[in-house]
DNA sequence: AGAATGAATTAGACACGTCTAAAGAAAAGG
DNA sequence: CCTTTTCTTTAGACGTGTCTAATTCATTCT
């Protein structure tokens, strides 16, 4: 039997891993919102246990089985964050915290179900991958985030990685959903990204910190017939 | 922030205390498949958070705040338990130890969604009330467990108190529901009981231990209209 | 009442997950 | 290259939840 906390450093670093190969303790910390020498402790443990390569002084790597782990966690995520929002009326401003905790207690014969019932979805409310029962994850290649598009591109909301739910509320409220089509109105060089909705032609501007997590992808006239792709996925 | 093992507890000590007043450690003990000692902790921590009354050698009591979490948790366990069988096809013999693992990490958002979804349901898969969002339970008077008939009785099926899944299925197989319509044939003196299920004249025999755990109330033909009301909980 | 029996508690241990304070290693800067 | 800064680890502690072994208390039996 393995235990939350373990999956939570999984996942974590997983994360993490992402840029860096090595991933560094203190990095580890400030993500799960501990001190270091919890995180030394922990990944002692958890390389005895074979989860992650981890030597002093040298950071920390996900194993093989780690790695296995840590997405099966993160299926779990998602796959409770899109029930949450299509089968319990959930905002998807408000499903991370609940499915951060149920991720962990879910068995899997509740997984299978519930993947089931959703029709094996292949992402969540925010866009992102759920990985496959063989926990493979489908990246979408094509996605950029908007801060890096010219003024003046036609885009299409393809991904959100942000949990707060303030930040998710104000994307909800000035129109920015999975499948939405923006326009890049100003990109200004101290930090600021400047947006209109399509829909709705409301315009609203960001920190590039926050544009930097919303992913789009180039708005191809030719497929409008792809764009429903997007909005079954809302 | 209240912890799962606690809530274990509570719900042991609630079950146990429907008889004794004062509820023995060894009782609990054996109930939670640990040693006396590890109880003996327990209480002395519950007692310091005001979760029960106890004093050494005395045995232990529910505090009103006790009890109060104790239900709350029953509230989730059996809400779970419907919700697994209801939306996510789950069998009754399947649902006691999923349900066990999340009724302590369901938020009370949760619980209220999934109670609506349910349309704010009384009575869990096994027939068991599920107690109210005030906390009350409504115990259901008039049934009584199937080896309190004499032979010939016509019973119907209210409620089962068994989680064995091995059980459950049995009786599943026999015919035994929630609602179904079942003749007393003949009570002997050892420890077995004979019951025919009317639906499929199907006969068979109980110990008389788990006869005692299904509840029945008498079959009152006057209330043919009623009847429904138990197949509509099944 | 005194002795035997059984239940409950204390004592001491351990794994988990966390902390603070102190020490040690690595990286950065001069 | 030596020093300062920053990062990481060690040391020691604590609460939770569990165990085994030993002790103490309560009850029951003669
Ligand atoms: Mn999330
Ligand atoms: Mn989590
Ligand atoms: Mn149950
Ligand atoms: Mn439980």
């Amino acid at each position: 039997m393995v235990i939350p906390k373990v999956e939570d450093y999984l996942k974590t670093i997983h994360r993490l891993q992402d840029r860096d190969t090595q991933v560094a303790p203190s990095a580890i910390a400030t993500a799960m919102g501990v001190q270091p020498p919890t995180v030394t402790a922990m990944l002692k443990r958890m390389h005895d246990d074979g989860f992650v390569d981890y030597e002093r002084y040298q950071g920390a790597r996900l194993t093989t089985r780690g790695e296995k782990l840590a997405l099966e966690t993160l299926r779990h995520h998602r796959l409770l964050e899109l029930f949450l929002t299509e089968q319990l009326g959930y905002d998807w401003s408000e499903v991370h915290d609940e499915a951060d905790v149920l991720e962990h207690y879910i068995s899997e014969k509740l997984e299978a179900r519930i993947a089931a019932l959703l029709g094996f979805p292949t992402v969540d409310p925010h866009g992102a991958p759920i990985p496959t029962v063989d926990l493979k994850v489908r990246h979408d290649a094509g996605q950029q985030s908007v801060d890096q598009f010219d003024e003046g591109s036609l885009v299409v909301v393809s991904e959100v990685r942000d949990n707060s739910p303030d930040v998710l509320d104000y994307l909800t409220e000035v129109g920015v959903r999975l499948g939405a089509l923006l326009k890049v109105i100003e990109v200004a060089p101290f930090g600021m990204i400047t947006l209109k909705v399509r829909e709705t032609d409301d315009q609203f501007s960001l920190p590039s910190e926050t544009a930097s997590s919303i992913f789009v992808t180039q708005f191809d006239a030719t497929s409008t017939s792809e764009s429903g792709q997007f909005s079954e996925v809302h």
